[in-house]
DNA sequence: TGCGGCGGCGCC
DNA sequence: AAAGGGCGCCGCCGCA
């Protein structure tokens, strides 16, 4: 692989509006840009900048290696950042040769496969020997990419320097991993042409929204302050109104949590709920804790972030989807605008329709941050004449665990979908409880390993409220009914630790396999999934963890950031509900991905322009909206063979914005 | 002023 | 048979 960095300079703020609009903007300058190949290493610099490199030639390896197709080229963030910047910035001032699209591999995305972190020092610190930060590489970048710049020779060779050091990093990096397989390959390439695409947004609606949730802000922050006697002067200092709460209700039990054994206090969301509902709370208190239960409605920051993010032109934003982001499941994950995690309860196209106008003649709307928090998924639609194409895998994670499993009782659990019943209904039977809500909590809450905690933090998501002692039955009879669960659980942590034992061996529990590599990644534990997803635990250890009886796997936690002065990466408990867990969601974001490559490599009606885990939206035009409709539902319905008597279910249906239902 | 830690939010 | 976990982003706050 030809391996490349860029250094840039732009006025442009890079993490606030992306690496594409950056890399568009006229303004945007190329400082130097390294190559390494093989141990062979070039560096070319802007003349503008090093007179001393006018005229330079391209070393022959460098041309050679560009114009042979068959050698791909690699930059950690390719897709965000050294692409774009090649495309619009290098070749247009410097004469880059094109490359083609199918050149690039990101070296991201290596690394996510393997387990590891994505950003390119953290990658190096948990494989390496957790060598200290070096503070002095971002601020000499920092110093000569944002203006004013320091033009001084010595900066300028210092970055050089920096960049050819961070080649040498990937490098080595990159000789620990294992490549992508042609699979990941592939499925990268879909997401970024997803990427590409872009997702329209309504930027005159988001402009209103971010508009009157600024003044309401305000409002907001000026009674808390008059309230308070400026003890709080906004909804988001939650230090002040924990403390403010407190002062009046010393020791409240609403407002107690534990971490990690830690007793702290809180006034999250649960805690102010829980205040409000007390009838005899002070006046004062609850005013505070109202309006700071309004203002953290909002998503405010979400608006903004598409105006920040949306290309002017078409209104679409681009480049939000991470492939592979998450590293233990290997789910995608988003940036910059988090489209996976827009509140679903929202407005419909008509009410929006209602809403927008009255916002546009400046008239006032009632629980105005609700509202508008309320508006964030519609915000998102076709571009005029086309229509969105919305489906959902049904319950897919209460489907894939038992199938997982495989094992008779897990049959019996499947062939509940298979006659078309309602898992959550059964479950509710099954727990006598005459409830489906509940049901679903319970499905939702303790198919990995979860017991009480777990059950009631899920069941505050969804309104429901019941006693410990009746929770704890209910994970008795759970565990009771669907005997299969545990077995599973247990079954995946004895394949797990038998693996480790017996490197090379592969060892099985119903349909998932672990097999131990010793060498790789400081000995690294691979989950085989049907489908060939292999999830990584690198650095996998058996040890004694504290709390915990006997000793537990454990392996690097890529997505946590070590603390500057640790001497080793975060580490995770690999016990049987994570293992449960993670070869699930594994699974189901394989079929996720088999099914988005269908739809954007073969032919047919409708456009991917996002994808939420279990969630595939297309646009199309209107004239072809039916057709897109079913070839989605065609899809989403057809089981990829390695995944054979799989009950999958979805639905589609046809939409003016984004909303809920699909 | 920039950073890192932490609390908080929302979804699957 | 104890234990929810997978994400990303925002804002505050203390520190350097």
């Amino acid at each position: 692989m030809l391996l490349v960095d860029f250094e840039t300079r732009s006025p442009v703020d890079l993490k606030r509006y992306g690496g594409r609009v950056y890399a568009m903007d006229p303004r945007t300058e190329v400082i130097c840009c390294g190559f390494r190949l093989d141990g062979l290493h070039w560096m070319f610099r802007n003349p503008k900048l090093y007179p001393q490199a006018a005229g330079e030639r391209w070393p022959e390896w460098v041309m050679d290696a560009l114009n042979d197709e068959h050698i791909p080229v690699s930059a950690h963030n390719a897709e965000g950042f050294d692409a774009p910047v090649w495309d619009y910035v290098a070749a247009n001032d410097h004469d880059f040769p094109l490359l083609a699209d199918d050149r690039w591999v990101d070296s991201v995305a290596i690394c996510r496969v393997n387990g590891l972190p994505g950003k390119l020092d953290d990658a190096a610190r948990a494989i390496g020997g957790m060598a200290r930060k070096d503070h002095r590489g971002a601020a000499l970048i920092r110093a000569c990419s944002i203006p004013p710049y320091d033009e001084t020779p010595e900066k300028l060779d210092a970055v050089v320097e920096y960049c050819a050091q961070d080649l040498v990093v990937l490098a080595d990096l990159l000789d620990a991993c294992r490549p992508l397989m042609d699979v990941e390959l592939r499925d990268w390439r879909v997401n970024r042409a997803i990427n590409e695409r872009g997702v329209r947004v309504d930027l005159e609606l988001a402009e209103a929204a971010v508009r009157y949730a600024e003044a309401e802000s305000a409002e907001i922050a000026a009674q808390l302050n008059q309230l308070t006697n400026g003890r709080i002067t906004r909804h988001t200092q939650s230090a002040r109104i924990r403390d403010f709460v407190l002062g009046h209700l010393p020791d409240c039990p609403a407002m107690v949590r534990y971490k990690d054994g830690v007793k702290k206090y809180s006034i999250d969301k649960s805690a102010r709920a829980e205040l409000l509902d007390d009838f005899d709370l002070p006046f004062l208190v609850r005013e505070v804790v109202e309006l700071t239960d309004d203002g953290n409605r909002s998503s405010v920051a979400k608006f903004q972030k598409m105006l920040d993010r949306a290309d002017p032109e078409d209104h679409r934003v681009r480049g939000a989807f991470v492939y592979a982001g998450a590293q233990q499941t290997l789910r995608f994950s988003a940036r910059g605008l988090q489209l996976h995690n827009f509140r679903r309860d929202c407005w419909s196209p008509d009410e929006v329709e209602d809403l927008s106008a009255r916002m546009y003649l400046d008239q006032p709307l009632d629980s105005v941050m609700d509202t508008l928090s309320k508006l964030l998924r519609p915000a998102l639609l076709p571009a005029p004449g086309n229509k969105l194409i919305i489906g959902d895998w049904s319950a897919i994670e209460a489907m894939a665990l038992p199938w997982l499993a495989n094992s008779p009782g897990a049959e019996g659990v499947l062939d509940v979908f298979r006659a078309g019943g309602d898992v959550y209904l059964r479950t509710a039977e099954d727990i006598r409880i005459d409830n489906r809500q509940i049901g679903k909590v319970t499905v939702l809450s303790l198919g990995y390993g979860g017991a009480l905690g777990a059950f009631q933090a899920m069941a505050r998501n969804y309104g429901v409220r019941l006693e410990d002692d009746v929770v704890r039955a209910i994970v008795t009879r759970w565990r009771r009914v669907n005997g299969w669960a545990p077995d599973f659980w247990y079954a995946l942590e004895r394949a797990a630790r038998r693996a480790i034992a017996r490197p090379y061996e592969i060892q099985t529990a119903g349909r998932v396999r672990y097999v131990y590599y010793p060498q790789h990644l400081g000995g690294s534990l691979l989950c085989l999934l049907p489908g060939d997803t292999i999830l990584t635990y690198p650095q996998v250890r058996i040890e004694e963890v504290e709390g915990r009886h006997g000793r537990a796997i454990t392996a690097m936690k890529a997505s946590f950031t070590a603390k500057a002065d640790a001497t080793e990466w975060p580490r995770t408990t690999l016990w049987h509900g994570l293992l449960a867990e993670n070869a699930t969601q594994g699974f189901c974001a394989w079929l996720l991905r088999e099914a988005l490559a269908r739809l954007e490599l073969e032919d047919g009606p409708g456009d991917v322009v996002s994808d939420v885990h279990d969630e595939i939206v297309l646009e199309a035009p209107a004239a072809l909206a039916y057709a897109a409709r079913d070839r989605l539902a065609e899809v989403m319905n057809t089981v990829p063979a390695a995944a054979e008597w799989l009950p999958l279910k979805a639905v589609p249906t046809i939409q003016d914005r984004y909303g809920k239902e699909g």
